[in-house]
DNA sequence: TACAAAATTGACCGTCTAGTCTGTTATGTC
DNA sequence: GACATAACAGACTAGACGGTCAATTTTGTA
């Protein structure tokens, strides 16, 4: 049933250079040539696994998905206060781009490219920004449980807006606009949290 | 001293039919031949007047950005109070887009496709969001003054928040998320300008 | 009406593009 | 060790790309 020459390289570690090349510099500035050097891989083996440059792109962006997901996981479910996670995970995207990572969001970015034309990306990007904002609402939910936010707070729109203003900082973050001011619209979210609750 | 043929087209015209183009696809995606055609200009004649393409793209990216901060302007200045018509403003950008239009920002488009490696757009992209939220802050300051805000408001920091609410609000746009979603990040953003303000 | 200046036209250039094709190499199975 | 299977490697294709060149047309001025 299986045999023939095995692979010389892992799937995901391909993947990975995929995004790192595709975020820094989107789908149709990124030629081919440049992409199979970048990720290590003979051109045909490309076309054997992924397709075409598209069904690469498509499967590097679903992979950064998941990547950010967990990382969010991950930032929120550290041993402290759900609120106070919280607000460090918000203000901890003000910091970013880290080093030699490239800046902004590869959403965001494959969003604004492709617009409506690619109707996986769109798609994409939608349930990005759903399962995004659902996570923030179980830490809101959380904190209310708590006693650290009012109970009449509106998780849901509260969860939205924050995710919201982590979209438009990675914006910001991708023209080089100063820390200062990506900081701002973090304490603004912050401070927005509790307003539908009459803090 | 002045002699020669007259050219047979209008710069402005020009100017806002390239901004439909390369707002609607992007600089890279958007070829050569399609530009002339859509702006109905003969080859040579764009590399007279305009240098190349990337020469047009920047000056369309400027007329862009004056346009829509002379839109804001104009949103700004209706003849009800300035807290009143702030809030119609920033409600107004979530029935975008109108029919025929292009969605999202060429702004933001223009900022997540170049990210820092056109220091002309970053620039343009910074200058743009500076004068917008000058603008909103003025109108915020106006409404301190009226008494329909308190007057302990942070108006620079309200300002810029709600400058990146509407960022937000067209990259949503611009990935086809529904209207409602979009309609929350305005609320948000409108109950979130008094919060500095102990409301 | 001759001349100069500027706009237009269309052919043309080398380069790069995504994608294909063919042949070779390496492996597991029998 | 023969064979089937699959990956690798490199040459190749047709077309699109941004940009240039030379020739032509149209105008204002003298």
């Amino acid at each position: 049933m299986s045999a023939g020459r095995p692979r010389t390289f892992e799937e995901q570690e391909v993947l990975d250079r995929a995004i790192e090349l595709f975020w820094r510099q989107g789908y149709e500035v990124t030629g081919l040539s440049q992409l199979l050097e970048h990720i290590g891989m003979a051109r045909q083996s490309l076309y054997n696994v992924f397709g075409d440059k598209r069904g690469l792109y498509l499967k590097a962006l679903d992979a950064y998905s998941a990547q950010e997901l967990a990382r969010l996981e991950s930032n929120l479910s550290v041993n402290v206060s759900a609120y106070d996670s919280l607000c460090d995970c918000i203000l901890a995207y003000a910091d970013e781009p880290k080093m030699g990572k490239p800046a902004g969001c590869m959403i965001v970015n494959a969003s604004c490219e492709f617009g409506t034309t690619d109707a996986e990306v769109t798609s994409t990007a939608q349930q990005f920004w759903d399962h995004y904002a659902g996570r923030i609402q179980r830490s809101l939910e959380a904190a209310m449980a708590a006693g650290d936010l009012p109970p009449g707070l509106d998780a849901r729109r509260s969860a939205w807006a924050v995710t919201q203003a982590v979209t438009a900082m990675r914006v910001l973050q991708r023209a080089a606009v100063p820390k200062d001011r990506v900081r701002d619209v973090a304490n603004s979210a912050i401070e927005g949290i509790a307003v539908n609750a009459g803090f």
